[in-house]
DNA sequence: ATGTCC
């Protein structure tokens, strides 16, 4: 249990550790969440984020999302903004192995009257059509040249092959293909680790899941029919995967580059070897991060393939074709990333290297970079909850300005895998699960009960807490009603 | 998260 009282409260959701807490802190460390949340949060994550706060170029504060744990090197849910003009570093840590671990939303014209007779089918077809699991392949039979295209040019690459509708890039930054990719700067095991797994969701927390809006979570109607939300029981499609076995291998191929030089060559001394980073203006830094965008951008490959395997599945069972089940896509959104943004500091526009790692961005209405469509109700953010809860689609707002416009991303575990497993049964689970109205499959019992909803934060409570502390917006809750756990 | 330790 963290020790609340360590804490400076500066809201009723946001609380402040000072520079006085720890030695090398160069801004305090600011975590989001309402008291219950912040006495769930291990102690960990205080030295975690008071670590982050130490390294050179950070701005303004060290950032905790409400949904923060303990990770690797930086919490997940841990937002920081270095500044690249003054010496700012670039962090794996910071980022995650799963580059580009993100979200993506579609909705569907149909109810769930009409889908319940046939979520078992559903249910059980994605499960054969979208491969899980750990060490799983995809159906994408590339050679590794042509993986190398797919990481330079992401979701295109899909789209021109075949897989996806043009107007899906719209609703993916930078239209799903981020400049400035370069495959000279990954290594051959990275290549041979992901040329055969676009298309695939992987394991973990990682999942596909059949959700409806039901009429009393359609909290924003406006908001939500300007996103295609735009009846009370609608069906809508939410997925979870990153960058697989290639984003892991491209962090542990630059972890070990910035451990050889970050000290010997450039003097920075951290206080944990898996905040290892390098400053963003050198050669392995600017490496590293051309290696991160071909990682950022295998994941848009990812889900796009995905997203065309879920149409194939709807218009097979329901006998239409996708656009006529109108299969759009709400938005795609990166919650491990790092991305050189403009922010205002202290009435100064300043470069910064904003890290988000398991959190998302939330830009406010009219900033540049959100899709032309909802420019004027400000970027979607696509929450996932556990699998036996909910999840959120929200928007960002302009006093988000106090977190660089980032947000949560997920629940947030409470409990470690390890516990999970001896406390739920995977069986057992899935039983309950159905009599509660959700169908699920996985590839693995054990995997199961470590996604228990029991293992996680409130994600009712979190998102109240992002709202009320100004960071971002709620516009709808979604109910799972099936999912695919990988 | 991850060919869950080359």
């Amino acid at each position: 249990m963290a020790d609340i009282k360590s804490l400076k409260q500066i809201s009723d959701t946001i609380w402040e550790i000072p520079i006085s807490y720890k030695e090398g802190m160069r801004v305090p460390a600011r975590i989001y969440g309402t008291d219950k949340l912040i006495q769930e949060m291990d102690d960990a994550v205080y030295d975690q984020i008071t670590n982050v706060a130490t390294l050179p170029g950070i701005t303004k504060y060290a950032l905790c999302m409400p949904d923060g744990h303990f990770g690797y090197g930086f919490p997940i849910g841990g937002v920081a903004a270095m500044d690249v003009e003054n010496g700012g570093v670039i962090s794996p840590g910071g980022i995650g192995f799963d580059i580009n671990c993100g979200m993506r939303l579609v909705v569907t014209n149909l109810t769930y009257d009409e889908v319940k007779p046939y979520i078992k089918k559903v249910v059980d077809r994605l499960y054969e059509r979208v491969p899980a699991g750990v060490g799983s392949t995809g159906f994408v039979k590339i050679s590794r040249n042509e993986f190398r295209k797919v990481v330079e040019q992401g979701a295109r690459w899909c789209v021109d092959n075949g897989y996806g509708w043009e107007e899906d890039l719209e609703l993916i930054e930078e239209n799903g293909c981020i400049a400035g990719a370069d495959s000279a700067k990954i290594s051959e095991k990275a290549i041979d680790r992901g040329f055969n797994q676009i298309g695939t969701l992987g394991s973990g927390n990682h999942y596909l899941e059949i959700q409806i809006a039901k009429k009393e979570n359609i909290f924003e109607p406006e908001l939500a029919a300007k996103l295609g939300i735009t009846q009370p029981d609608q069906v809508v499609v939410m997925f979870h995967c990153g960058s697989r076995g290639f984003g892991h291998q491209v962090a542990t191929d630059y972890l070990q580059v910035f451990l050889k030089v970050m000290e010997s060559k450039y003097g920075i001394k951290i206080l944990d070897r898996e905040l290892a980073c390098a400053p963003f203006d050198s050669p392995e830094g600017q490496a590293y991060f051309s290696a991160m965008k071909c990682g950022l951008n295998m994941s848009f490959a990812n889900r796009q393939v995905i997203l065309h395997r879920i149409r194939e599945v709807f218009s097979e069972i329901f006998g239409r074709s996708a656009e006529d089940l109108g299969m759009h896509m709400v938005y795609d959104v990166a919650h491990n990333t790092a991305k050189l943004e403009r922010h205002i500091v202290d009435g100064k526009e300043r470069s910064l290297l904003v890290h988000r790692k398991g959190a998302t961005r939330a830009f406010a209405p009219e900033m540049t970079g959100i899709p032309a469509r909802y420019e004027n109700i400000g970027q979607p953010v696509i929450i996932g909850g556990s699998m036996e809860t909910g999840s959120y689609l929200l928007v960002g707002v302009p006093s988000g300005a106090q977190s660089f416009f980032s947000t949560a991303h997920g629940s947030g575990r409470t409990m470690s895998r390890t516990k999970a497993r001896k406390t739920f049964r995977g069986e057992k689970l899935q039983k309950d699960m159905q009599a509660r109205g959700i169908y699920v499959r996985s590839t693995s019992w054990a995997g199961l009960a470590e996604e228990a909803g029991g293992a996680y934060k409130d994600v009712d409570e979190l998102i109240e807490a992002a709202e009320l502390a100004g960071i971002s917006k709620k516009v709808v809750r979604f109910t799972p009603i099936g999912n695919i756990k990988g």
